[in-house]
DNA sequence: GCTGCTTGACACAAAACTGTAACATCCATC
DNA sequence: GATGGATGTTACAGTTTTGTGTCAAGCAGC
């Protein structure tokens, strides 16, 4: 239900059975956002969180606990622990929206101006335009997901499956060198205004978008 | 002294002392955006803030809250009940300024004589009347709401099913495919002013209206 | 009821996009 | 400098998306 109420909303939601199975998929596809139940088969929601602030790779992603009822000590033992924020049950998916949206806000004020900016590459996604030094780029609607998801994420190295999640969805079964296609488009469009550079490749691993400039 | 800075800085400004003042006020002349103080003799900010989101009339009007201080679960509330910013006490007016464009400027408001001008086309509010370089335009009223709609938030994109909401009303069921054939009879019926280009196709998406940033 | 206009839907055409495979090139390692 | 794996590049066929002409139904005014 929670599911179909947030991608109701537009978000991508991936889910899982227990804290192993959840692990995987974060480490997998960093998520914008963790919603985790206090109960858990296992390992318990508040050792989750733990594990979760102690890995560089996490320790940012903000947590949202789900919860029966939270008395105050089991409040300060979550607080402690790394949660962001609590929902408890039952709740409305209204409210759920409201919290994440709070929490997300809080966390990532990039998106707040609707423009991402880096070096001389501006992508508008008001108006969703991609603009080099006021000169308009124009790119296939992948191309964009494409470059709006790493300018969101710069300086940050992503494997071929994660970026086959974050910009095609999780479910999507594509040979990974599809990837390297679109790259290789997105680079091609870059190119004229001499923006193809911060598209980095990792070798061995992925790619990377360049924050820093210089050819 | 709020009223002083939003002057000084062109805008025109009505106040009310209370939220049963302020309904008047707004009824009366819909303002582009509302500033309420949280705390209100009488009916709360929260609750002036639901009445406001319940009347098609008041409930895209952007409202920011002023609060002398917000707690985490104040914000939920306030996000639920439809605020679309806060600004915590103290503040500068630069602040305030700030907040009030980041807010409103999702929409081109017509100016005083109920006009909207993108490029050579020229809306009419009042006459309902659309003019490109002096010609007069002729459409139907469903291509005349679309294009109002447009030239009201130029340079934003849509997508088909937001077009839908804001052109034809939220409970219209229509195909999403009914929004090419206007914007087809709209940019047919502005093709012999040498105006069809603004309506700029968004693929994988959906629309926007968009003068060129050229000569 | 007739008339002219508007509207939403549909079908087909045109254009753009997508994913894959095949081949070329690069690079680290021996 | 040879080799094998990884990445870059290109072509292409299938698919998706959008453009456009047409039509039946609805509606207002007569």
């Amino acid at each position: 239900m929670i599911q179909f109420a947030l991608e109701k909303a537009g978000m991508g939601v991936q889910t899982a059975a227990n804290a192993h199975e959840a692990l995987l998929r974060i480490n997998d596809s960093r998520p914008d956002i963790i919603l985790m139940d206090w109960m858990m088969p296992g390992v318990s929601g508040l050792e989750l969180t733990r594990r979760l602030r102690k890995d560089a790779y996490t320790e940012d992603i903000p947590i949202i606990m789900l919860t029966a009822k939270v008395t105050e000590d089991d409040k300060v033992a979550g607080l402690e622990a790394g949660t962001d924020d609590y929902v408890i049950k039952p709740f409305s998916p209204r409210e759920l929206l409201a919290r994440i949206r709070a929490v997300t806000r809080r966390s990532n004020p990039a998106d707040e101006r609707g423009r991402l900016v880096v070096g001389k590459l501006t992508l508008d996604t008001i108006s969703r335009r991609i603009l080099a030094d006021d000169e308009e780029i124009r790119v296939g609607p992948t191309e964009y997901r494409l470059l709006e998801f790493f300018m969101g994420h710069a300086g940050r190295a992503y494997s071929r499956s994660q970026i086959l999640d974050h910009v095609w969805g999780a479910n999507a079964y594509l040979e990974e060198r599809t990837v390297d296609v679109h790259i290789r488009r997105l680079r091609k469009a870059l190119d004229p205004a001499g923006a193809s550079h911060y598209l980095q490749t990792v070798r061995g691993h992925g790619y990377r978008f360049l924050a820093e400039s210089g050819p």
